[in-house]
DNA sequence: CGCATTTGACCTGCGC
DNA sequence: GCGCAGGTCAAATGCG
C-alpha cells in the first residue's frame, strides 16, 4: 500500500501519519511507532555514549556535552514526533468510531425506508426507479437526494470530527446523487453505433440485450427488488480448478448450453434457498484458460442468506447497484446503461472493470471478448490474482474505449505490489491474503453489510474522483486514466471502499459473532476488525474460499429468519 | 422415492 | 422473414 495523499481535516496529515494509516493496523502501529522512536532514542543514547572512549571522555569532554545536547534536543523532537502521531492515532480512532456509528444510524434509517417503500410504495418505486435509473434499494430513495448527509464529502470530510453529526457523511453515501444533479446529464455521450458491429461475443461474458426483461418471470418479488429496466449483472473471476465455486448459496442447475466462441459450456444455475429468489447465475469457464472460471450473477436475494453466501450477495448486489448508480450519474434519461466490460487476454490480477454509457451500445476492445447489453449493464470483479499484465490491459481497455463513455475501469492490482490482493476462491494453496495488516487495515475497517448501502462506498470514491460521473464524459486519454487509476489507487477512501467490497465478498464470517455477520457493522465494538477469512465450505472439491472453522450452513444474518435447507440441496451443484 | 442433473426442444431477441 | 444465438423449460435420467 502506497502512501496516501489525503489530507486530514484536523491537521494531522503528517506523512507517518499517512503511511501508517495505510500500511498497518492502527493500534499496532500505535505501539509500533512508540517501540520505533524508543529505539531510535536508544540508538541515538547508545552511539553518543558507549561508542566513546575513555581518551575521548578525557579530550573531548565540551564535544561530548555538545553531542548529549543534540541527542536531547533529537530526543525531543522524536518525543513530539511521537506525541503528534498519538494524537493522529487518537483522532483517527475517534472519527473511525464516530463514522461508523453514523453509518450504522443511516443503514438502519435507509432499512426502515426501504421496508416502508417495499411494502407500500412498491409500484412508486418502480416508477421512480425507472425515472432516475437508480437502481439500488434504498439509495433510489428520491428523498435521499435532498438529505445533506448524502452528499458527497470532500476529501477532508474523511476525517471528520466526531461531534461533527451535522457534517456530511465521510462515507459519501450515495454521493453519486449529487453528480446525478448537477451533471449535464451527460450529454456529450453520445455514443456512435459504428462500433457495435465489432462486438465479439466471449462466451461467459456475454449477456444479450432483452434478456434481463426476458428473465424477470419469476414474480412480483423480484421487480419489487429489481429495476425491471435494467439489471445489473456482477461477473465473479477466479482462478479454481473445480466446476464452480462455492459462494454459500444454494443454487439447482437449470440449464447447460454450448455458447458461441467457447467450446467449454455455460451452465445456469437458479437460486434455491427461496423458491421465488430471482437470483441467477451463469457458470462457464474462459475459453483460453480454463482454470479461470466466470460466474456471472444476476438479481438480488429476497431471503435471507447463510452467513458465508451474505459475502458474495452483498458483492453483487453492491456491484451493481455501483453500475447502476454509476449510469445514472450520466443523466442521460432512461436510456443510459452501464456497461460493464471483461477482457478476456488478460484478466490477470484484481481488477474491477466498470464502464457506463449513456446509450445503449455493446462496445469493441481489441484483444478483448466484450459484449454487453445496455439493458445488462455487467460489473466484472477479475480475482485471478495475477496482476503481471493488469496494468497494460488496463491501458488497453481505455485506450480502446470509446471516448463518449464514461468508463471506470478500477485496477485495483496496481495496489502495491508486495500488498497485492489476490483474492480466490481458489485452492487454499493458492491464497495469499497479502499481508496481514493490509487485511486488517484496509478490509476490515469497512464492512458493510447491508447490502444497499454496499454500493455507497464505491460510489462514494467514484464521486470523489470523478470516475463515474459521466459530467465529465470526455474522451478519456490512456494518461488521464492512468493518472486517475494511480490515484484511486493510492486513495484511501477508494481503498476502504473497495475494502468494503472485498470484505463483503471474502469477509462475510467474520467468526464469533455466530451470526454478527456483515450487515450493518460489527457491533461497533470491533477497532478495524480484521478480515476474516473465507466461509468454509463442506465440498473441498468446490472452489472455495479458504476455510476455517465455523460452520456455514446454518450462519444467518443477524436480522435472518431461519431459513430452510435441504439435506439433499448441494450448497452448490457442482458438489456432487 | 424424491431430488438434482442432464439434455433436447422451445422461446425470444437481434441482425441481416 | 429467416437464421442464429442466448436463455429457459421440462421430460428423461441418475443417484442416494
Amino acid at each position: 500500500m502506497e502512501g496516501v495523499s489525503r489530507e486530514s481535516s484536523h491537521g494531522c496529515g503528517v506523512k507517518e501519519e499517512k503511511r501508517i494509516e495505510s500500511s498497518c493496523d492502527q493500534e499496532d502501529c500505535k505501539n509500533q511507532m512508540v517501540l520505533e522512536v524508543g529505539n531510535r532514542r536508544n540508538d541515538q543514547e547508545g552511539d553518543t555514549l558507549s561508542s566513546m572512549s575513555p581518551n575521548q571522555k578525557d579530550l573531548g569532554g565540551h564535544q561530548q556535552d555538545d553531542q548529549l545536547e543534540i541527542a536531547k534536543a533529537a530526543m525531543g523532537e522524536v518525543r513530539e514526533e511521537n506525541q503528534r502521531l498519538r494524537t493522529c492515532i487518537d483522532q483517527m480512532m475517534k472519527d473511525y468510531q464516530s463514522l461508523q456509528k453514523q453509518f450504522r444510524d443511516i443503514v438502519e434509517q435507509d432499512a426502515k425506508k426501504s421496508s416502508n417503500k417495499t411494502d407500500a410504495h412498491q409500484d412508486e418505486m418502480e416508477e421512480s426507479e425507472l425515472v432516475s435509473l437508480s437502481l439500488g434499494r434504498t439509495s433510489s430513495d428520491p428523498k435521499n437526494l435532498k438529505d445533506d448527509k448524502y452528499k458527497i464529502p470532500c476529501k477532508g470530510e474523511i476525517n471528520q470530527k466526531p461531534d461533527d453529526k451535522d457534517g456530511s457523511l465521510v462515507l459519501g453515501l450515495d454521493s453519486k446523487y449529487e453528480v446525478s444533479r448537477t451533471g449535464p446529464a451527460g450529454s456529450s455521450l453520445d455514443p456512435s453505433p459504428e462500433n457495435s458491429s465489432e462486438v465479439k461475443e466471449q462466451a461467459g461474458e456475454t449477456w444479450p440485450p432483452g434478456k434481463v426483461l426476458k428473465t424477470v418471470r419469476s414474480g412480483d418479488e423480484e421487480v419489487s427488488q429489481q429495476n425491471p429496466a435494467k439489471k445489473a449483472r456482477v461477473s465473479v473471476r477466479v482462478r479454481c480448478d473445480t466446476p464452480t465455486m462455492n459462494d454459500g448459496c444454494q443454487w439447482r442447475k437449470y440449464g447447460q448450453k454450448i455458447a458461441k466462441g467457447n467450446p467449454c459450456p455455460r451452465a445456469y444455475y437458479r437460486c434455491t434457498v427461496a423458491p421465488s429468489c430471482p437470483v441467477r447465475k451463469q457458470v462457464q469457464r474462459y475459453a483460453e484458460d480454463m482454470s479461470i472460471l466466470i460466474t456471472t450473477y444476476e438479481g438480488t436475494h429476497n431471503h435471507p442468506l447463510p452467513i458465508s453466501a451474505t459475502a458474495m450477495a452483498s458483492t453483487t448486489s453492491a456491484a451493481a447497484s455501483m453500475l447502476m448508480s454509476g449510469s445514472s450519474t450520466s443523466g442521460s434519461g432512461p436510456n443510459q446503461s452501464a456497461i460493464a466490460t471483461t477482457t478476456a487476454p488478460e484478466l490477470h490480477g484484481l481488477n474491477f472493470y466498470l464502464s457506463d454509457s449513456s446509450k445503449p451500445r455493446p462496445f469493441y476492445l481489441p484483444n478483448s471478448s466484450i459484449s454487453s447489453s445496455p439493458s445488462c449493464p455487467t460489473i466484472t470483479l477479475d480475482l485471478t490474482s495475477n496482476s503481471a499484465s493488469s496494468s497494460s490491459h488496463f491501458n488497453k481497455f481505455f485506450t480502446n474505449f470509446p471516448p463518449r463513455y464514461s468508463s471506470t475501469n478500477l485496477n485495483f492490482s496496481s495496489l502495491e505490489s508486495s500488498n497485492t490482493l489476490p483474492l480466490s476462491w481458489s485452492n487454499p494453496p493458492i491464497l495469499n491474503y497479502g499481508t496481514q495488516s493490509y487485511s486488517k487495515n484496509q478490509m476490515g475497517s469497512l464492512n458493510f453489510g447491508r447490502q444497499a448501502h454496499q454500493e455507497n462506498p464505491y460510489l462514494s470514491y467514484m464521486q470523489k474522483n470523478n470516475i463515474a460521473n459521466s459530467s465529465q464524459a470526455q474522451p478519456l486519454l490512456p494518461d488521464t486514466i492512468e493518472a486517475a487509476t494511480k490515484a484511486i489507487t493510492s486513495d484511501p477512501s477508494f481503498q476502504s471502499a473497495l475494502a468494503a467490497a472485498l470484505t463483503s465478498i471474502i469477509g462475510s464470517n467474520t467468526g464469533g459473532g455466530g451470526g454478527t455477520g456483515t450487515v450493518g457493522n460489527h457491533g461497533g465494538g470491533d477497532k478495524f476488525p480484521a478480515l476474516s477469512n473465507f466461509p468454509s465450505t463442506s465440498n473441498a472439491n468446490k472452489c472455495s474460499p479458504p476455510t476455517n472453522s465455523q460452520p456455514r450452513s446454518l450462519m444467518m444474518l443477524p436480522n435472518s429468519l431461519a431459513f430452510v435447507t435441504s439435506k439433499s440441496k448441494s450448497t452448490s451443484p457442482e458438489d456432487n
